[in-house]
DNA sequence: AACTATTTATAAGA
DNA sequence: TTCTTATAAATAGTT
């Protein structure tokens, strides 16, 4: 006879609503987000795509995973100036006001990130000459007292930096951020 | 004998690295996406978790994922302005400099909806009275130029929530949206 | 954290 | 682009 009987009964098929239990949520939450950030790792590297993933644990702790620094695939878009995304096609919605929408936020997006990317430029001067002007484009938005957490943030992150990379300038490829730095804004609620 | 040799392979195994030929890359970017954004989904269900991604392709077309709408969990977390982690704990990096970004981080990113919700509030007053104040924090921190293109941004994805939309409040639980009304802002680059 | 039986995702091909 | 199929990969339940 056999030594034993089956006694692992491999992945079984779970019913796609929150999972009750609490440590069991905490666990799948782990392991999901792990294979979250790999697929999105992967296509990054098949496709050359660029992503940006914040995630909120059950418990609201953040995640993030971002590929690559926003510079480079939109740098060569915002060369040059003038948008032609061709043939823009929607799956559904109406499709003359998705294309032109999708070509309008395409510009806006490179737009937005043209200004970050001024504001990070300034920044490296307003950190050589030691006096804070809230130039950057992410420090605009708040007002005195969120300013101030912002600017601790700032800090912080690059205490975070060099923390995880001491002495060099070249990242992994591509680099999962456990701790985040970087926040997603969501435009419409 | 059999009638035909099986002609069909099935799933090979792919090296991880960019994909060569531009028409088998859109192809499998088209597949991983919607792979990606169902994990991303099923994530949420789950676990309740929270998440926003977006991705542009390799053509520069961008993709964005979210759910829910940033208040909700967070809500619930910023009622108590008293933040309060407990235990958080790192997988590498410097641990206690790690959960001290992190406890930090979740509470400037809690302001910063805050000041985004706010922020949304007095733009409702805005579009009543008809006249541009350009207090929406995401309209700050940009100069003159592109708050104007922010702005047509604004009504524009106010006419693709029309068209999508039409009469209700409600949205599909979780809701891909594949038409960008959302954009990723990295703080570092 | 490690182990597998299964489910799920997906590379090729049609 | 969509469907089909065989196989690779992810992961639920268990240890």
């Amino acid at each position: 006879m056999m030594s034993k009987k089956k006694e692992n009964l491999g992945r079984q098929k779970i019913p796609m609503v929150k999972i009750k239990k609490e440590s069991h949520r905490q666990v799948t939450f782990s392991k999901r987000r792990a294979g979250l950030f790999k697929k999105a790792s992967e296509l990054c590297t098949l496709c050359g795509a660029e992503i940006g993933i914040i995630v909120f644990s059950p418990a609201n702790k953040p995640f993030s995973f971002g590929h690559p620094s926003v510079e480079s695939g939109l740098d060569r878009y915002m060369a040059r100036n003038n948008i032609s995304l061709g043939q823009t096609q929607q799956p559904q919605g109406n499709p003359t006001a998705s294309c032109e929408l999708n070509i309008r936020l395409t510009q806006i997006i490179s737009e937005v990130e043209e200004e970050k990317k001024r504001g990070q430029a300034l920044e490296e001067k307003r950190k050589t000459n030691a006096s804070r002007s809230g130039i950057n484009w992410w420090e605009g938005p708040v007002e005195e007292m969120n300013m101030v957490q912002l600017q601790e943030m700032k800090f912080a992150l690059e205490e975070l930096r060099k923390t995880v990379v001491p002495e060099t300038n070249t990242m992994p490829f591509y680099e999962v951020k456990e701790d985040v730095y970087g926040f997603f804004s969501w435009i419409i609620k």
